[in-house]
RNA sequence: CGGGGCGUAGCGCAGCUUGGCUAGCGCGCCUGCCUUGGGAGCAGGAGGCCGGAGGUUCGAAUCCUCUCGCCCCGACCA
């Protein structure tokens, strides 16, 4: 390919609208620009690097026993209706309607339509394990698309589904995927880390998330030094102290005291009014749980994870309790809840089981009580852990001290068990005879999304650095003068030598000043340069440039096509 | 959805506060000359419904109302 034959104009200038780098350099290649908020048309070269993620992906799921199929990307509310997903997706899903107002979705997720496939087809546990997957459109519709194509509302992914008789089966089906993952990010040029996640809507048991760890990544994750411990803060837990060290340490405890405290109603202000350290308090925080109002309680130096909230409630939707609630509730200004005298259940977190002196609010204005103490001055509705990971807090494996990173999820594992096998009767016959649910997985891969990490985790001022294995082309050909015949002739034959080679070669034939054609090939990002010039041409010698780490060698003409494919592909 | 910001040439922006001549600048684009080892130079040129609708006014990019779009922060998520 001939550079001036690509559709993919570069800028100079970064656009406004592009905050991180990986959607700067998109743009700025040629790789791809934007429609609309969240939805990208992918231009050549953008396209190749896609297809190159893609190939690799779909070798890696042949492999761990995939076939490939593609499901509809518009899908029948029935569907969802069964799976009660229609109305708990929410207003994320795309919905649209027919001319007979019929209602529809654009797919976010396919659990509901490969299911409704496989239960159609499959009857006997002959036909089983299966795992089939889609590279595939998905739609939904963010609150706020960002960071380009990593939050877009149209994205590529790759989803895999696996349906096996027992939970030995999934549990093969799994460590099928999650080794093949593994490799994928591999060979993508990636350092992926699986962190332990929670299962949010999609639903199940274990689950693991593969993350792009970028300081631009949205994802809060803690790992292990130590150990292999490593989770999404979503998720990081914190093992329960031990029950004897309670009872005997609330038997010891003074009784209640009243303090004085007007118009302090932050953590900040009682600790500067106090003269104590946050870890002295116990926050109260009134929540609402699908609608009715319940109490949480953590130490103050803590900060409460919502997600585990919700999961101990097990309620639906979880807001914070408005103002006027929260007055109601505990017959006070905001600032000053407490857990003594609540009529509403409370959820204590591990850290508050141990605290013998706790001050908390009073329900009462301007009025906080001290040596506060679970079992004897209120009791629990439920102790949980309800803290939320960060660095320095210990590893619940074996201790040692957490460190916190940020990271890009480019993949997700489930274990889905029958939460949809079961409400679409996706059954079979056992060997006995017996009709049971199909125990499902289920795996994506965000492709597009794995394009910008890529970007994000090789990239230096100029422009992209691809790993080779996702490269548009591998080697590009500059001519510092192409319109000087000696220049022109050993460039067209190198070129020439490589395309023979099938080497993914283009040959930069504008006639540009070679700073721009330097620029482009920076920007762009091919792995390798070859620059023919008059400084080297007299002796037949070219130069070649390694773009990720600026390296540059002289080698003569009769030698360039065998010392660049090994530097290529050793 | 709450908070903030922005829509003026393909891209990046000025002009708007205080209404007034033909709406500007840089980059890119086209033609010619010249130049060729890191986004050159000279000369000429094309390109705008100033996001849209309504209003105020003799007169609106500029003031008012409404609307659409885009970006950033937060709550939600591959």
């Amino acid at each position: 390919m001939q550079t001036s034959q690509i559709y993919g104009p570069t800028l100079r200038e970064i656009p406004a609208e592009a905050e991180l780098v990986s959607h700067q350099f998109m743009l700025r290649a040629g790789l791809m620009r934007k429609s609309t908020a969240g939805v990208y048309t992918y231009l050549p070269l953008g396209l190749i690097v896609l297809h190159k993620i893609m190939a690799i992906i779909r070798e890696e799921m042949t492999s761990a026993q995939g076939q490939e199929i593609l499901l509809p990307i518009m899908q029948p509310a029935e569907l969802w209706h069964e799976t009660k997903r229609w109305d708990d997706y929410g207003d994320e899903m795309f919905k649209l309607v027919d001319r007979h107002k019929r209602q529809f979705c654009l797919g976010p997720t396919h659990e509901e339509v490969i299911t409704a496939l496989v239960r159609a087809d499959v009857r006997s546990y002959r036909q089983l394990p299966l795992r089939l997957y889609q590279i595939q459109n998905k739609y939904r519709d963010e609150i706020r698309p960002r960071f380009g194509v990593i939050r877009g509302r149209e994205f590529i992914m790759k989803d895999l589904y696996s349906f096996d008789i027992d939970e030995q089966g999934l549990h093969e089906s799994y460590q099928a995927m999650f080794q093949a993952y593994t490799r994928i990010f591999e060979r993508c040029g990636l350092s992926a880390l699986p962190v332990e996640a929670d299962s949010g809507a999609i639903g199940g048991d274990a689950t693991h998330e593969f993350m792009v760890l970028a300081d631009s990544g949205e994802a809060d994750i803690v790992y292990c030094s130590a150990c292999d411990y490593a989770a999404n803060v979503e998720r990081a837990e914190f093992v329960a102290p031990d029950v004897h060290t309670i009872t005997n340490d609330s038997a010891n405890s003074d009784c209640i005291q009243e303090l004085d405290t007007p118009h302090t109603t932050t953590i900040d202000e009682l600790t500067s009014a106090l003269e104590i350290s946050a870890d002295k308090l116990i926050k109260t925080m009134i929540y609402l749980a699908d609608k009715k109002p319940i109490a949480a309680l953590i130490r103050g130096d803590y900060t409460l994870n919502e997600v585990k909230l919700q999961k101990a409630l097990d309620c639906q939707e979880l807001v914070l309790a408005d103002a006027q609630t929260t007055e109601q509730v505990t017959s006070a200004p905001v600032g000053f809840a407490g857990p003594v005298g609540l009529s509403i259940p409370i959820i204590v977190d591990y850290s508050v089981m141990t605290m013998s002196h706790g001050i908390t609010g009073a329900n009462q204005r301007d009025l906080h009580l001290a040596n506060v103490t679970l079992g004897r001055d209120y009791q629990a509705t439920a102790i949980a852990d309800l803290r939320e990971a960060k660095s320095g807090d210990p590893c619940p494996h074996c201790s040692e001290a957490l460190e916190s990173a940020r990271g890009i999820e480019v993949g997700q594992v489930f274990k889905l068990g029958t939460k949809y096998s079961e409400p679409l009767e996706a059954t079979f016959l056992d060997e006995n005879g017996k009709k049971r649910p199909m125990i499902m997985g289920c795996y994506g891969i965000g492709v597009s999304r794995t394009m910008a990490a890529i970007i994000e985790q090789n990239h230096d001022s100029d422009g992209i650095c691809w790993p080779i294995n996702v490269a548009p082309y591998h080697v590009i050909i500059v001519p510092v003068n192409y319109k000087d015949e000696a220049q022109k002739n050993v460039a067209d034959a190198v070129y020439r030598q490589f395309l023979d080679a099938k080497v993914a070669v283009v040959l930069d034939d504008r006639h540009e000043r070679p700073g721009v054609k330097f620029k482009d090939a920076d920007l762009i990002g091919y792995p390798i340069r070859i620059t023919v010039g008059p400084r080297l041409l007299p002796e037949k010698q070219v130069e070649v440039t390694i773009r990720h780490n600026k390296e540059q060698l002289t080698i003569h003409l009769d030698e360039v096509l065998e010392k660049v494919s090994r530097l290529l592909y050793g």
